[in-house]
DNA sequence: GCGGACAACTTAACATGTTAAACAAATTTC
DNA sequence: GAAATTTGTTTAACATGTTAAGTTGTCCGC
């Protein structure tokens, strides 16, 4: 992974044939979408080992860590919380009461609403793998500095909102291009 | 989609039932991933309409964008640049490659490996789609700051340095998991 | 109090993420 | 130089992302 073997080892660059020519633009792997994705990345692959050992996907934990939070939650609330789009939350849902790891019922008082919570087993199952996560948690803090953590995350919650700001402005022009 | 309506209006808070309790830990929405996630996905939200316009969804752009910087390149390298798993690749390049907006041979010199480049009908549809792709950029560079973009952009680089050391050094650690 | 609009999910369909396994070609070993 | 190993790529299988459509329950105006 490190070091790049060439197997054949006749030609210097055996990938890349050609430099860099035609259009220019913004060097790619520099963008800012690839930048948070290979961030986000390396964070997610520190975590996922040991969520692996205990049969639990990364939704599938970001759902049962959103339910130790409250008694109860309503999918739609959920899924905003999660950060899960409805259709990959009906499914993890149905997966995870299968599972015995949440309760669903309906709201009375409205029945097209679904009032889900953690189970006990699911209680467990959490407390099980979050010292794992605390320590990785921590050591990533450690190693690149809670303030600097802080302020990362202080910039990042800024180029969201500033994001959201423009979704507003340039709801119009999507239709111009269709 | 920006303001939420309380349909049956009669309660103050009808998603969640009750207040924090249970397990402290980090508040789960301003976790690191969590962070990172919603921002690339505030990101992206600006650029899929656009795409989707053109008939490509994100990865497909990242792919042929990716070969307008080089005249050929091979498969587990274009893997790495586009930071795609081989799998989702290879996927997507037979895909691409039935549109004609790419074109493959294998290599001479070792018949395992695939040669890909972008057609011409690729080339153009780049060219389709970049004006719209570079303005949304430049609107997201001056409404956040070309300073504090390039800022962001080095301390996420950092984050990845950090946590690819972690790798190396948490090896072991996964197995006695296990 | 009924029909239309809306809201909260759920299903469906297709694309990608993710891990494991299959495969063929190349390299290494003995 | 044939067997064992490794490498580059694809296939398989299952989970999620994403958009559209379907279902059922509420609300609202008349």
């Amino acid at each position: 992974m490190a070091g790049k073997k060439s197997p054949n080892g006749a030609r210097s660059d055996p990938a890349v044939t050609t430099e860099a020519r035609r259009a220019p633009m913004r060097e790619f792997s520099r963008s800012l979408p690839m930048s948070l994705l290979r961030a986000r990345e390396a964070v997610m692959r520190q975590f996922r080992p040991s969520l692996r050992n205990h049969g639990l996907t990364e939704q599938q934990w970001r759902i049962l860590r959103a339910l130790t939070a409250v008694d109860t939650i309503e999918v739609t609330e959920l899924a905003r919380v999660a950060f899960l789009l409805g259709p990959s939350l009906s499914r993890i849902l149905r997966d995870l009461e299968a599972r015995d790891l949440i309760e669903r019922r309906t709201a009375k008082a409205d029945l097209r609403r679904g009032e889900v919570s953690i189970s006990s087993k699911g209680l467990k199952l959490i407390e099980a793998v979050a010292p794992t996560s605390e320590a990785i948690y921590a050591e990533i803090t450690s190693r690149y500095g809670a303030r600097k953590l802080a302020e990362l995350q202080d910039m990042l919650a800024e180029l969201e909102r500033g994001l959201a700001e423009m979704e507003v402005a340039g709801e119009a022009d999507a239709e111009a291009d269709e």
